[in-house]
DNA sequence: CTCGGAAAAG
DNA sequence: CTTTTCCGAG
């Protein structure tokens, strides 16, 4: 809007929210502490142009690992992204450097090893974006999810969402427990407040969502057994549009410190994949221009989650800096079961 | 190519 | 704060 650079076929948003083929909700564009509406961050960015079938030439999620992407065609990404931002100037090399300050903040991280591959994580850019201190979010569609997301994040979102709700009013400060630490260097871009006006927020009425909804809100917490089995999300009819599910991709995992993805229960084979919509929807098909499609869904959920919640709540208040390392928000692509019992949380007890 | 430091911009 | 720009180093 502001300067004209934006051109037709790009990903661009129309005013807040839901951006056509894209299944995010708006508060996932507002990311996190905004106060006011900050511009597109490159990886939301990047998540837009994964979203879409358009540019699935000049970036794709890569099969085989949760949230890893290989950006096929640097130049032309730097190009979108240099529109986006009306920076014409722009180019692979300073895009990069801006995607290596995700290091730091967790958001991202480099797949060694092979030429223009990032993995995202998710659990980082959850929290980022979803607050789950009170809100629902609606349940994902597909496309928006990288192959294989856990499913059981999924499930976990919702429950957790719920689970944590309660907590603490998040004050206006930012950050909050739950997230990691991150280097000093760089600390976490904080949690916001909750989506207060998003549309995710809040559910309540049944014209409650909007549309959107591809990403989870999860939080990955703890294991569960319960329902570790993934009743909630049934498979829809067809796979998902964009990304074929997929899963089981072993799992490597090179992190050498603190990484991102360190335990969870992983969902079986047979839903997962992200697709929880029921529309069918598949979004895509565009020319290179939008349009408006939507998308429903309906989440189910949360009955559960009692005693959690409470494990939840603990770790909550409990967490802060003495304790630690580990992320609760991470999850492990490698296991696919759950485990009957789970082990503890990624946290550590005081 | 990839990694970060540094400085600067908005 | 995040990103842009520039740049030396591996």
């Amino acid at each position: 809007m502001q300067c004209g650079c934006v051109t037709p076929g790009l990903p661009a948003l129309p005013g807040s929210y839901w951006v056509p083929g894209l299944a995010f909700p708006d508060w996932a564009y507002k990311a996190e502490s905004s106060p006011g509406s900050r511009q597109i961050q490159l990886w939301h960015f990047i998540l837009e142009l994964l979203q879409k079938e358009e540019f699935r030439h000049v970036i794709a999620w890569q099969q085989g690992e949760y949230g890893e992407f290989v950006i096929k065609d640097p130049d032309e990404v730097a190009r979108l992204w240099g529109r986006r931002k009306c920076k014409p100037q722009m180019n692979y090399d300073k895009l990069s450097r801006a995607l290596r300050y995700y290091y730091n903040k967790r958001i991202l991280h480099k797949t060694k090893g092979k030429r223009f591959t990032y993995k995202f994580n998710f659990s980082k850019l959850i929290f980022v974006n979803c607050p789950l201190w009170d809100l629902r979010c609606p349940p994902l569609l597909a496309g928006a999810v990288p192959p294989s997301l856990p499913s059981q994040l999924l499930q976990n979102a919702l429950l957790s969402r719920r689970a944590l709700a309660e907590p603490l009013g998040w004050h206006r400060g930012p950050r909050h427990p739950l997230l990691p630490e991150a280097p000093e260097k760089s600390r976490l871009s904080s949690v916001s407040p909750p989506c207060m006006g998003g549309s995710c927020c809040r559910l309540g009425g049944p014209e409650e969502f909007p549309r959107l909804a591809a990403f989870p809100c999860p939080l990955l917490p703890p294991p569960l057994r319960e329902w570790a089995p993934f009743p909630i999300l049934h498979p829809p009819p067809h796979p998902t549009p964009l990304l074929p599910p997929q899963l089981g991709a072993p799992s490597p995992m090179e992190l050498p410190k603190s990484e991102p993805f360190p335990l969870g229960p992983r969902c079986p084979p047979g839903l997962l994949g992200g697709h929880a919509m029921a529309g069918g929807g598949l979004m895509g098909e565009h020319p290179g221009e939008d349009g408006e499609e939507e998308e429903e869904e309906e989440a189910d959920e949360g009955q559960r989650g009692t005693a959690m919640a409470q494990r939840v709540k603990l770790q909550l208040e409990g967490r802060e800096k003495g304790s630690s390392r580990l992320s609760p928000t991470s999850f492990t692509p490698s296991q696919r079961a759950v485990p009957p019992q789970p082990p503890g949380w990624p946290l550590q007890p005081p």
